[in-house]
Parts: C-alpha cells; structure tokens; sequence
DNA sequence: TGCCCTAGGATTTTT
DNA sequence: TCCTAGGGCA
C-alpha cells in the first residue's frame, strides 16, 4: 500500500501524471527512486498492467532496489513488471529474438573489458599494426565510441578520415568479424544490435512497443546516443515516456553518455511535461549551499537550486595536509575521532577520491588506527585471474565456438600446450569450420603438433566431453568442482604455497558459494513452476486472465500492507489507492537474470490486448479486457546444460559486482567518486582536492571536461548527509613522483563563509593566530605526519622556530582565510617568502590573486 | 615452453 | 610506486 501524501506537491505531480511524456529533473537527494517506484505503483493501481511497463535503470543495483521498492508497495500485483539495466533488457531481448539476428547463437557470450582487449590485440597482430602507434585500449575507445554512436563498420569506414581513425575501423571490422565468430558481443553490442534489431524487424519493434507501453528511464543524463535511440523507438507509439535525470549529475561524458540526451527531451517530445525536483531530503543546508555554489559555476546547465528543509548543520571543514599521508592520517585520525565523540558506525564514513591509486595510502592508515573499512576498487570480482579461467571453462562448455575463453584454459593448468599449439589448433579449426570442441576431438589431424601435444590435446578434449555430458542440469556448483578437480586447478593452486594462491583459493570458495546461490535460485524458481505457481512471464498471463474474470487491480479495500515502505508510510489518506493483493507469487520482479528458460508468448497473446489500452487506462479502472488468454507459452527447448551455465554466465556477464555494498557491514567505504553516485553518507571525506588530481589533469585543457569535474565535484559533495571534509595536500606522492599541487579550483568556488579549517571538534588552538599548517611555504619542517593530534603539532611546530607573527606584517599560511577590500574573501593557496615580502597567492571566488603580504591588507575572517 | 627481468604506462568505468 | 606485458634466455 502507498499513500501519496508522503509525497511532496512536485513529487505527487510526477507521480500522478498519466500519459504522454514526462521529464522528471531530479535534483541530488530529491527522492526520484520513490517518485520511480511510486509511479510505477500508481499506473499499476489505476489498471496499467504491469507487463506493460519497462523501468530502465543503469545499475543493478537501482534495479533491485527499484524491484524491491516496487514489491513493497505493490507484493505480487508487480508481476510482470520489466525492471532492468539496459543491457539485461537487451540481452533478454537479443535472446528471445536470436532468429533475427543472422550471425549469432542463442549461446552467445558477453565479452567483458579483458575479453575485448584480447579479441582486440589479435586483430592487431594480425593487421600487424603497431602497437605502440595503435595502443589497444585506445582502439577499442574508438571503436566503443563507434558503437555508442550507432555507426557500424561501413560507416566508420566510410566516415574515417584521419590515418589512426582509418585504423581503427580496419581494426574494427576485423574485431566485429571475430567477435561474431566467437558467438560472442561485447557491452556495447548489446544495445547497438538491439537498436538494429528493430530498426530491421518492423514487426519485432512493434510487439515491443506495443508490450512496453510505458517506459521509465532513471539517470537519463546518462545515456548515450545507443541507449537514446533504443528508448525512444520503444517509445514512439505510446509516447508514454518518462525520464528521470539531473545534468548536473552528468559524469560519464568520456564513456559516451550525452547529457543533450536530458537537455534536449522538451524538443524530442513538445508536448512534455516538466518537473523539477529540487527539495533535498538528504543534507544540510551548508552542504547543499556549498554544492550549488560549486556547479553554479557551469556554463553549460538547467537553472535549479536544490533547497532543504533540514538543518543547516556543520559548516565543511577543509583540512590543508602536508602531504598525502598527513592527509591519510589526518582522515583516519577523524574517523576514530568521531566514532568516539559521537558514537558513529564505521559505515556512516566514506572517503572519496578521483582516482583509484589514491586508495592505498588510505587503506594504510585506516589499518594503522585498526578502523574496518572496505574498498570499492576498480578490480572486479569476477575480474580476477582464478575466476576468470573458471568462468573461461563454463564458456566453452556453453559455447564452444568461444575462442578467447579456449586460448586461455588451454593451458591452465599448465599441459604443456604454448603459444604455437594454440595457434595450430586455432588455425585447425578456422580451415575446417569447426568449434573448439570439434577441433580438440580431431587433434590428431591437426598438422604439424608433436605427439607429447597431441596426447595433451586429446586429453583435454576428452576432459571437456566428459564434463559437458555429465554436468547436470543446471546445478553449476557441482560442474565447477568438477572443473576445479578435473582439471586439476585445486591441486595447482595447493601446491603453491604463496599467499597469493590461498587467496585464490579464497575466492574461488567464494566463487562457489555464488553458484550455490544460483543453483539454490533456480531450484527454487523450478520447484515453484511445478507446483503450479507461476514465473514471472506467466504472471503477466494469468493477472491478464483473473483481470477479465472481474477480479481487478484496481483500488479495493484490502490494501497490502506498507510494513516495508521507508518513513513509516500511513495510508489513511482519503484518496491513497490500494491494491488488492492476490496472492501471486513473484518470483523477482522483472528479474532479467533468470535461467534462460523462459518462454516467449506468442506475441498475438499481449497483442490482443493492444487494442486501446489508453481506453482500458482511462475508462475501465479495475475492468479490464480479457486477454485472448491462450495459456502458457511453452518454455523454450533448450538443451538442459545449456539453459542453466548459460543463465549462469549472462548473471556474471552482467551482474558483476558482488563486492558490492552491503547493508549489513560496517566499514569505512572507499571508494571513487563515481561510484560514489547514487550513493549516501552520513559523514564523507574528499581527499586530493587539488589541481592536477582533482579536477584531473586530463581535464584541465577542455572546458566541457572541467565542467564535467566541477559536476562530478557536485555529485561528491552532495553524497553527504550531516558532514563533509575536504582535504588538500601540497605535496603528494604519486607513480612515484613527488608532485606539488596547487588547491582545487573546487576549494575556492565554495562560499568562504561555508568552510571551517578547524574542526569544530577539536580543542580551541593554543594561542591566536594560525593553526594551518604551510605545507607549500615549508614551514612543516620534518614532522611527517606521525603525531596523533594535529594541532598539537602545529602548536609544536610553532614553538621550533615558525615565527606565527612578524613584527611589521602578518605571516600567513597555506589555508588562511582572509578578506581583501577589493576582492572580498578568499582562501590563500601558496605562500612563498616570509614575512612581509611573502609572495601570497590568494583564490577569491574562483579568481587567483597574487598579493604581496605587506601590502595586500588582507584581514583574517 | 616457461620463467625472469625490465621497460613503460598508469583517470573516471554503472554494463 | 606498482603492475603487466613482452622480450630474452635456459
């Protein structure tokens, strides 16, 4: 059950909006998932049906939180429901549709990043260009872009003008070539064939459109050209279109995203309707006014102002370190600190930086205060050496047409078989147009292979049937044990007595314990179906059914229950529809990572209910047209190994992200500030506010890239709930270079009067005058940052011989905040000198000043 | 074939 | 600094 009057005006006007296009600008913190799940409930209540509904997010995380939210406030009367990442929907649609796509298998595997990168560097080697001239990575940019874009490879061909572009789509025709040998697509395939596969198949677009008859799409700003098109060909019958997203939050411009996708929406769809969400119900009002001051200083955005009704809160704390492990220390040292003041969880704290590297310092000092914490780097789970070469095993089983996955289990464990066997057996099974497989089990006619290899390659081949033919169906625990055993990779790893091995011998048992979920999920979803409940396609069917047998969704007065809703939800609202639950299972809601066995109804099922849904919408509330009501599809015939490794596999493919955060632990987070997004703290440190780290180097040329940091600063800032630190380190260590950075641009852009650079926690200093340190000015000497509390040491420092004071004019210190007649407030960013001839350079609002102390006037504030 | 050493490169990365 | 890919040698 929901109520809408836990909704704001703005809100309850997103959700209350029925037909036609809707953009939603959602501000950070602004509630756009509940106005999401609390549409999509509402269109259900009011006799959408829920099959009819397509929710895109970007992440599976969004996702399941979407899908769950959705179950609370609906139960089974979701059932149906599509709620997706683009690239599940996809895949889901690819697989059903596979007759339309000439070239691929039903069986085709998603090549992830690695993947690439090795289809890649063979297409290289053998176009012999130069890697050095032709870095892979930058290729498979270029050719990412490519397909963002939705150009193909004639086009880039074709469009390609200078010698590396021309390369480059040299290098992707051959890359597309093997990639389709390979039964394989990579991330961007996905969409990109999707797109393709309705532009080619009017008929097949139409059964989709007709089906997703109302469409959501979260993070809109995020969407590339691909993604763009894909919603809105889905969306162009119905029009029902709904678009959440916030230009400011826009920072995935370098992967393709465009944010004129969100900018220009008024323009695609006239007749839109516009919402703006711009009440925060996550930060304080310091935090907010700091956040908007910072992305204020785009050029390049939509005119909003987040507002709060929350408190104003502590002021940001800005910390000027001395170095990057003063600057480390210093966030370890506060964590403790709060945790003890205030009685924090570990968890209430997160760290974020730009750039992965910036981690390691990080982590140290937390172990060295002995505070939890967990990072969220770049290296993935399922990217890992072990499990790739497990999962490179299940790929060949699946699909053995899968070249890379047999290159790399070839000799793993070592068998003897080196590169050149691998190119003989390669060449083998291209001349005879054979699978991996096939071409194993012919190893003896394979030419020029030595017999030592020759009985190493049989004996593989042998391996591989065996376990192909006994594997059982879908229970993929037992198949990688097999594989682990067989193989002999446990006895491998044992032997080795590294540190390294155990711990991939760790993550293999934790490997086994994701198939075992797996494994226990299928059961479980197995055994539901033959007990005569339903999966999810076949809810859709039977709501369809009990519908035209006069048992509507529509508002009845037995709500269910909101026991799960956030804020404790009351519904005893006049106008709060609710909804009768009936009692039908869901299984997950729109879950895209089941087995791939489900079935494709015909599509005359659903297509017999096109006939005016809008009329169904808006006249027949809890009436609505029976279906044709054809019974249940038959599920599609699969053989059994198939359906469960590959059910299995496309999870990973897509899903790979169990290091995700849990809930339940509690540890300091880690972790970029692009993961960061979406996310929420209690207390949030950014670290490496500098020049040159943050906004990056690379950014520093283009003005769109800076503005994209500035955005992305925003996004950072506005993760905080109650406190944020900035930190500052005028020396920092990084690739093993002594680096020397100015302050971030980012510093000066927040209002002065917002920023503290003493925490308010902490004992008063001793004596008047400054407590920043000068790192830049060297006025640190030789503490490096081993002192427990800070100001202690600066007081210390002082009494070595720092003069605090001059008798003429005033020393000042990187960190000072000080107000000039003319140019107002400002933050001092270096000092060179001493004394009265010291050389300040000084920010004030975004503007670099530099002043001579003796004449400068400046007043502290 | 396999191991060891060195040189070079190193944002961000929802899928 | 630290990782990894590739070259050279046993």
């Amino acid at each position: 059950m929901y109520s809408l009057a836990d909704l704001n005006p703005v809100q309850r006007e997103a959700v209350e909006h029925r037909a036609g296009p809707l953009l939603i600008l959602a501000g950070a913190g602004s509630g756009k998932t509940r106005v999401l799940t609390y549409r999509i409930a509402h269109l259900i209540a009011r006799g959408v049906a829920p099959w009819n509904i397509l929710a895109i997010t970007f992440t599976n995380k969004a996702a399941k939180e979407m899908r769950q939210r959705v179950e609370t406030l609906l139960g089974s009367a979701g059932a149906g429901l599509w709620v997706s990442t683009f690239h599940s929907a996809c895949v889901r649609i690819l697989r059903r549709e596979i007759d339309h796509l000439p070239g691929y298998a039903r069986s085709f595997v998603i090549y992830d990043a690695g993947d690439q990168l090795s289809v890649l560097k063979s297409c290289l080697k053998e176009l012999d260009l130069d890697e050095k001239k032709f870095p892979a990575r930058g290729i498979l940019a270029q050719i990412s872009d490519w397909k963002n874009r939705l150009c193909p490879v004639e086009d880039a061909e074709g469009k390609a003008a200078e010698y590396f572009e021309k390369m480059a789509a040299k290098a992707y025709r051959l890359y597309q070539k093997k990639l389709m040998a390979n039964n394989a697509l990579d991330f961007d395939d996905i969409i990109m064939l999707a797109v393709e596969l309705f532009r080619q198949n009017p008929t097949v677009l139409d059964y989709y459109r007709d089906r997703f008859r109302y469409i959501l799409v979260d993070e809109y700003q995020d969407t590339n050209h691909a993604q763009y098109t894909l919603v809105n060909l889905l969306a162009a019958r119905y029009r029902n279109l709904c678009v959440v997203g916030d230009d400011d939050q826009a920072v995935y411009g370098w992967r393709g995203a465009d944010v004129q996708n969100i900018l220009a929406f008024e323009r695609d769809y006239p007749e839109t309707m516009v919402l703006k969400l711009e009440q925060n119900y996550r930060s304080t009002k310091h935090i907010l006014q700091a956040a908007n001051a910072v992305v204020g200083h785009n050029q390049d955005r939509k005119a909003k102002s987040l507002w709060t009704e929350n408190q104003s809160g502590d002021l940001l704390i800005h910390y000027v370190a001395e170095d990057e492990r003063d600057e480390a220390r210093y966030v370890a040292e506060r964590i403790q600190r709060l945790k003890d003041r205030e009685g924090r969880p570990n968890k209430d704290f997160a760290v974020l930086y730009r750039s992965n590297a910036q981690s390691r310092i990080l982590e140290e000092y937390l172990l060295r205060e002995g505070i939890p914490y967990r990072v969220f780097s770049g290296m993935k789970f399922y990217e890992r050496m072990e499990i790739k070469d497990i999962l490179a095993y299940l790929r060949v089983l699946h699909n053995p047409a899968d070249r890379v996955s047999f290159s790399r289990i070839l000799n793993v464990p070592k068998r003897g078989l080196g590169e050149s066997v691998l190119a003989k057996v390669l060449l083998y099974a291209e001349e005879q147009g054979l699978d991996m497989l096939a071409a194993l089990r012919e190893a003896e006619y394979i030419p020029g292979v030595r017999p030592q290899a020759r009985r190493a390659l049989l004996s593989l081949s042998r391996l591989l049937e065996e376990l192909r033919e006994q594997s059982p169906e879908g229970e993929i625990t037992d198949l990688v044990e097999e594989i682990l055993d067989k193989t002999g990779y446990w006895a491998m790893l044992k032997a080795d007595n590294t540190p390294e091995a155990q711990a991939r011998v760790e993550n293999l048992q934790e490997f086994l314990s994701v198939t075992a979920e797996y494994d226990a999920k299928i059961a479980e979803e197995r055994d539901e179906r033959t007990t005569g409940e339903i999966d999810e396609r076949a809810a859709g069917e039977i709501d369809e059914r009990a519908a035209g047998e006069g048992n509507p969704p529509a508002p009845t007065s037995a709500g269910i229950s909101s026991s799960g809703a956030e804020n404790g939800l009351s519904s005893e609202t006049g106008d709060t529809p609710t909804l009768g639950g009936r009692g039908l299972p869901v299984p997950e809601v729109g879950d895209t990572t089941m087995a791939g066995s489900e079935g494709r109804p015909a599509p005359g099922v659903e297509g017999t209910s096109s006939d005016g849904s809008e009329d169904r919408l808006s006249s027949s509330e809890g009436n609505m047209a029976p279906s044709g009501g054809q019974g249940l599809p038959a599920p599609e015939v699969e053989d059994t190994f198939s359906a469960g490794v590959g059910g299995f596999l496309e999870q990973v493919a897509l899903v790979a992200d169990i290091d995700q955060l849990n809930e339940g632990d509690d540890g300091v987070v880690l972790m970029t500030m692009h993961s960061a997004k979406g996310l929420e703290f209690p207390v949030v440190f950014l670290v490496g506010m500098e020049e040159g780290i943050f906004p990056s180097s690379h950014s520093l040329l283009a003005e769109t890239a800076l503005e994209e940091e500035r955005r992305l600063c925003y996004v950072a800032l506005t993760r905080a709930k109650e406190k944020i630190y900035l930190c500052y380190a005028g020396q920092r260590l990084l690739y093993g270079r002594i680096q020397n950075n100015l302050p971030s641009r980012f510093f000066s852009e927040v209002p002065p009067d917002l920023m503290l650079d003493r925490d308010p926690i902490d004992p008063p200093p001793q004596r008047q005058g400054r407590t920043s340190g000068a790192p830049r000015g060297g006025g640190f000497g030789g503490s490096t940052g081993g002192g427990r509390k800070k100001y202690r040491d600066y007081g210390s420092l002082a009494s070595e011989g720092t003069p605090l004071t001059t008798g003429k004019s005033e020393t000042y210190h990187v960190g000072d905040k000080v107000e000039h007649e003319k140019f107002g407030r400002g933050i001092i960013v270096s000092v060179k000198g001493e004394g009265a001839s010291a050389i300040l350079t000084v920010v004030f609002d975004g503007q670099l000043k530099q002043l001579i102390s003796e004449y400068a006037k400046l007043t502290r504030f």
